[in-house]
RNA sequence: CUGGAUGUGGCGCAGUUGGUAGCGCACUUGGUUAGGGACCAAGAGGUCGAAGGUUCAAGUCCUUUCAUCCAGACCA
C-alpha cells in the first residue's frame, strides 16, 4: 500500500503517519500544530545530533545558545528577511497571568502588556548578528563559526508529523567571514556535510545544488540545498546552508577593522538541518511493515527474542541470549533483549519490525539443541539459522550490508526515476508520475512561477555535482535559450 | 481566510422511519497457550463535541457555535 512510484499516493499520507505513530516516534499535541517526539523517536534525533555535531565541530564550528525571544524591533532591520518570516510567526504580548475575576482559572493581566512584543524565533539571524556587532572590531575576530542546537516556531497553516510542525527542532549555523570566498566557501562545506551525512549516515542519496532566486532564503544570496526523492515521487527539501553576503552585517552594523585598519563589513553565511531528516528517513526507506532504519541511527541495532515452553528453557535461552548480549556489545552494537513475558514471539516480531530494527535475533530450544540462533534482517525480511560461535561476526557483517543496501535501494529508485523532458507536453505528462525530471528552463522567476502554477512543480535545485546537467537546451516552456538542465518535481 | 468532510468509552467505528446506546481493538482478573501479531471465561469504562430549540420522547430533526481532518494560500 506504500510504495510504488505509478499507483497510489493517495494512500500515503496514511501510510507515513501511521509508521510515525505505530513506530513510537510522535504524536500531535493538544496543541494545534505542534509534536510530541516520543523517547524511541527522540533516540533517533539524537543519534542524528551526535554524528551531525561531530562533523560540524571537525570543521572548527562550536555550538553556542541565542535567546528563544527576539525584540519585534530586530525584525525591521533587513527588510527582505522580513519578508519572509514576518507573517507567520508566535508573538508574544504579555509577561503576567491572573486569576481570572469571573471564574475559576487564569487571565492575561492586562496591565502585563509589554512595551515591545517579543518574536518567538522562526529562525536566528536576527538576534545572532545583533550579538555579533559585539563580538566583532577586527579581522583577527574572524571567522566566527558558530551552531545552536535549539527549536523554533513557524506559525504553519497546514502541518505534518517531523515534515511541517510549528514547532521544531533543529541545528542553526550562523557564520562570519572577512571575504565573500570564505563566506561561500563555508555554506558549500556545510551543505557537502550534508549530503554526506544523508548519504554515509541515513543511508539516503541526495542531489546537492543551487536553489532559484525564487527559491531562495529570504536575504541570502544564494542557497545551496539538498534534495531527496521520497517513494511516493514527491521530492523532499532536506538541509539548506545559504551565503548570506552582506545583507545581515549591513543591517546589523557589524564591521571589522581589516588589516590595513580599513572598515569592512563582514559576510555572513546560515545552514541548518532539522527533524525532518526524521520525516526524510521514514519516507525514504520505509516499507509495509513499518519502519527501516540505517544500523548507523537506529537505537536498537539488534534486538534478541527469547522462545521457551517452560522456566527451564526461558532461563536457559536466557543465559545463553545474556552472553551473546555481551560480545556483541562488545563489538560495538546496540543490542536489546526482548523479555517481556506477557507477549508471545510474533507478536514481538511484527512490533520491532514496525519499528525498524534492523536485526533480530530469535532463540528457542531448538537453537539450543543445534548451538544456532535464527538471524532476521530487516531491510530484505531473510532469516537465517546461524551457528552460536558465528553470530557476533554475521550481525557485523550484516549491519554493514543493510546500511550498503537499503542505500543501494534508495539510490536505484532515485536514479530510476529521474527522467529528462525536452517539450512542454512531456514535461506535464512525467510530473503527474512523479519524481525528478531534468529540463531546461529559461532561467526568470517569470517563467518559473508559470510552471509551479500549471503543474504544481519547483525547481528544486540548479545541480552541482551532476555532469548530466550541462548543455545547451531550450527551455521547455518559453523555448528561449539554456545552457543547463535544472531539476524539477513535486515537493513536500 | 476559501472549498469539502467528520465529531458517539483510551483508539477505530455501527446506530434504520426519533423510543432512552452497541461492536472491534486496547484495558483488568483467572486459566490454557508460546518458532510470525494467541484463545476461552468473567469484568470495568460513554449524560453521543458544546449551547439552545422542536417533541410525551433526540445520538438521530432544526438553529447556533466550537474543534479536528482533507484540498488550497504559507513554508524546512
Amino acid at each position: 500500500m506504500a510504495k510504488d512510484i505509478t499507483g497510489r499516493s493517495e494512500n500515503y499520507s496514511q501510510w507515513y503517519n501511521d509508521i510515525v505513530v505505530k513506530a513510537d516516534l510522535a504524536e500531535q499535541s493538544p496543541v494545534r500544530g505542534c509534536m510530541v517526539i516520543k523517547p524511541y523517536g527522540y533516540a533517533i534525533w539524537e543519534k542524528m545530533q551526535g554524528i551531525l555535531d561531530g562533523m560540524f565541530k571537525r570543521t572548527g564550528v562550536k555550538n553556542a545558545y541565542f535567546p528563544l525571544l527576539i525584540p519585534k524591533s530586530f525584525f525591521s532591520r533587513e527588510a527582505e528577511h522580513v519578508e519572509g518570516f514576518a507573517k507567520e510567526c508566535a508573538v508574544v504580548t504579555h509577561h503576567r497571568l491572573m486569576s481570572d475575576p469571573d471564574g475559576p482559572g487564569v487571565v492575561v493581566d492586562p496591565s502585563a502588556r509589554l512595551e515591545e512584543e517579543l518574536i518567538v524565533r522562526p529562525t536566528s539571524e536576527t538576534i545572532i548578528w545583533s550579538t555579533y556587532k559585539n563580538w566583532i572590531h577586527s579581522w583577527r575576530d574572524l571567522p566566527i563559526l558558530c551552531n545552536q542546537w535549539c527549536n523554533v516556531m513557524r506559525w504553519e497553516m497546514r502541518t505534518r508529523l517531523f515534515l511541517r510542525t510549528a514547532e521544531f527542532l533543529w541545528q542553526e549555523g550562523h557564520t562570519a567571514h572577512a571575504t565573500a570566498q570564505e563566506a561561500q566557501d563555508e555554506a558549500m562545506r556545510m551543505v557537502q556535510v550534508y549530503a554526506e551525512f544523508a548519504r554515509k549516515y541515513m543511508s539516503m542519496p541526495v542531489v546537492v545544488g543551487h536553489k532559484s532566486p525564487n527559491e531562495r532564503f529570504a536575504g541570502a544570496l544564494d542557497t545551496l540545498c539538498i534534495e531527496a526523492l521520497m517513494q511516493d515521487g514527491k521530492a523532499l527539501q532536506a538541509g539548506t546552508s545559504h551565503f548570506l553576503g552582506q545583507n545581515f552585517a549591513k543591517s546589523f552594523d557589524v564591521q571589522y577593522a581589516d588589516k590595513e585598519g580599513n572598515l569592512q563589513y563582514v559576510w555572513a553565511s546560515s545552514w541548518g538541518v532539522s527533524t525532518r531528516l526524521m520525516g526524510a528517513l521514514v519516507m525514504a526507506h520505509g516499507d509495509d511493515n513499518g519502519l527501516v532504519l540505517p544500523p548507523a541511527l537506529a537505537p536498537i541495532q539488534v534486538v534478541m527474542v527469547p522462545i521457551y515452553k517452560t522456566d527451564d528453557e526461558h532461563g536457559a535461552v536466557l543465559s545463553e541470549m545474556h552472553a551473546l548480549k555481551k560480545s556483541l556489545e562488545d563489538a560495538g552494537h546496540s543490542v536489546e533483549i526482548d523479555d517481556r513475558d506477557t507477549l508471545r514471539p510474533g507478536f514481538k516480531f511484527a512490533e520491532w519490525e514496525l519499528k525498524g530494527v534492523p536485526v533480530r535475533i530469535a532463540m528457542g530450544p531448538r537453537d539450543l539443541e543445534n548451538g544456532t540462533a535464527e538471524v532476521h534482517r530487516r531491510d530484505t525480511l531473510e532469516k537465517e539459522s546461524v551457528p552460536v560461535e558465528r553470530l557476533a561476526g554475521r550481525v557485523a557483517d550484516m549491519l554493514d550490508d543493510i546500511q550498503k543496501n537499503i542505500y543501494a535501494k534508495a539510490l536505484k529508485f532515485r536514479d530510476e526515476n529521474i527522467v529528462k523532458a525536452d517539450t512542454w507536453d512531456e514535461f506535464k505528462e512525467l510530473i503527474e508520475k512523479g519524481g525528478f525530471i531534468q529540463a531546461h528552463w529559461d532561467g526568470t522567476a517569470e517563467t518559473e512561477v508559470k510552471i509551479q502554477e500549471e503543474t504544481k512543480a519547483t525547481i528544486r535545485c540548479i545541480p552541482i555535482d551532476s555532469a548530466v546537467c550541462e548543455e545547451e537546451g531550450k527551455c521547455i516552456y518559453t523555448g528561449k535559450p539554456s545552457h543547463r538542465r535544472v531539476l524539477f518535481a513535486r515537493s513536500y
